[in-house]
RNA sequence: GGCGACGUGGCCAAGUGGUAAGGCAAGGGUCUGCAAAACCCUGAUCACGGGUUCAAAUCCCGUCGUCGCCUCCA
């Protein structure tokens, strides 16, 4: 039995995991804004969340996991410029912020559903925690960390010494290459906890505060929001390596600020799915979305599989022929699981390796070697369909229903394949291999096993 | 301009001091009337140039290349 360990970003080293309270592990995740589909990018990082979840709950402890749903919309930069990403949106399809919001939210919940990925205990929307967010900037305001301006409140983070550690922010580097405008910010890295609403027109979301009318900062939803269900200081936080510069260490000053902690025992951040050599950004087109996938005829699982063949912490290279590769290959995995029939007893050795692999900080590339390895043990197949359902609770592929898809096969197919089996009994090979190139020209493809030919669409 | 990461066989990707996991593709073989499927086998000295060490893909320095962050972003 070998203990969990795990690279938190914020002491840069992999670390034993122990929950912070008895087999209860606190984790929270940040999710995602709705103004648009989510992106494969954005669900590596949430697939990842959910290995690290699954690999939780097979060390056995019980996980609660809770997922923000930032629905309000943000300006582009914490200055008073740019435009509001909700609200232009709704603009676009003709419909309000909230009803974008409500839309895309049910997307990604779908996108969840078909990707196997658990749904988080809790899934949180800010719009819901307007008064949560209004306390904690009261909290913070009181100790003493907030100044106003024109057109809101905003954290001052030169009160903190350490403020950037989780980043290593190098404060004065950034003020000497800054390419960001200050406008009335003290400090380059000052940022909004509250924005008021233009004095000139009516915002769709907006709320009344003591500051007066406007709509929470963005980072402040995720402390407001983790505290309430989390507790001002939990197991781990998570999400994706953009994060860690700017939102999570925003996150932590005002925790820092409020509560004295730095939130969380364990940062833990998924790295990018970068589309040939370049980000994949909602803003720089380059948009392919698990839809996307769908509709090449791919299985949402076989994308899954791809991003398990890499580890969370590094950068990952979409292509298709990467995903061809892992499609492949899953298939293979699976049809394979299907023909081991019913489940046996487990094998525990190959349960330690595998145990090993995952506990060693989430190494799934490892993992899945060993689960080739066992693929070419010579256990008996009862044995290694059981296995691989154990290891399948942390893989999350579905192995244990599947089957292969129910084809219907034309008549007139199964006609031609009929006059070959009664060629190929009378050994007219000639006659029998032109009629199988005719059923490969039509888009099927033959094996001749022991029980007769079987015949599967291309 | 500042900060940081990465560069492993045809492709994707593990390994971070003791002579390179795995997947896909390719080549060879077994099986087959021939195929297909399945199974077996084969292949990389780790961007380049120096250095440290008994020993380096793995540590240090330099060069080249790619990418990310510094602005909302998974």
């Amino acid at each position: 039995m070998t203990d969990l360990r795990l690279f938190d970003t914020y002491t840069r080293s992999v670390r034993a995991f122990k929950p912070l309270e008895d087999n209860q592990v606190r984790l929270y995740a940040c999710g995602l804004t709705v103004y648009d589909y989510a992106h494969i990018g954005n669900l590596r990082t949430y697939i990842f969340e959910d290995l690290l979840r699954r690999t939780l709950e097979f060390n056995g402890y019980t996980v609660n996991h809770v997922m923000n749903i930032t629905d309000v919309g943000h300006l582009v930069s914490d200055a008073d410029t740019g435009e509001d990403k909700m609200e232009k949106s709704a603009q676009k399809m003709g419909k309000t912020a909230w009803e974008i919001a409500e839309y895309y939210t049910q997307a990604f919940i779908q996108d969840f559903a078909r990707l196997n990925i658990k749904m988080p205990t809790v899934l949180c929307r800010a719009t819901d925690h307007i008064q949560e967010q209004i306390d904690f900037i009261r909290c913070i305001e009181k100790n003493g960390y907030t100044y106003a301006t024109s057109d809101g409140i905003y954290f001052d983070t030169s009160r903190l010494s350490d403020y950037g550690y989780l980043a290593r922010l190098d404060v004065e580097g950034l003020q000497a290459g800054s390419r960001i405008e200050l406008g009335e910010k003290k400090h380059p890295t000052d940022f909004a906890l509250w924005k008021f609403s233009p004095k000139d027109q009516q915002r769709q979301m907006e709320w009344d505060s003591p500051w007066g009318k406007g709509f929470p900062g963005w980072h402040i939803e995720c402390s407001a929001m983790s505290v309430k269900y989390l507790g001002s200081f939990f197991d781990i936080h998570c999400g994706g390596e953009d994060h860690i510069p700017v939102h999570h260490t925003n996150e932590i000053a005002q925790t820092e600020a409020c509560y004295a902690t730095h939130l969380a025992n364990f940062w833990m951040h998924g790295y990018f799915l970068q589309l040939d050599e370049a980000k994949m950004a909602k803003s720089a087109g380059g948009f392919i979305r698990l839809q996307t996938l769908i509709d090449k005829g791919y299985d949402p699982l076989a994308y899954r599989f791809f991003t398990m063949n890499a580890l969370y912490r590094a950068k990952l290279n979409f292509t298709w022929e990467g995903l061809d590769a892992a499609a492949k290959s899953f298939d293979r995995l699976r049809l394979m699981a299907y023909r081991w029939g019913a489940p046996g007893s487990v094998d525990e050795g190959f349960v330690d390796q595998f145990r090993e692999q995952i506990n060693d900080d989430l190494n799934f590339p490892r993992a899945l070697a060993v689960t080739w390895e066992l693929t070419r043990s010579a256990l008996p197949d009862s044995t290694k369909k059981a296995t691989l359902l154990v290891f399948d609770q942390v893989l999350g592929l579905g192995l244990a229903d599947w089957q292969p898809p129910e084809q219907v096969i034309p008549d007139e197919i199964l006609a031609l394949a009929e006059s070959r089996t009664k060629m190929r009994q009378e050994k007219r090979w000639a006659e029998a291999d032109a009629l199988r190139d005719q059923i490969i020209a039509a888009g099927y493809e033959i094996e001749d096993t022991p029980q007769g030919p079987r015949i599967k669409s291309r």
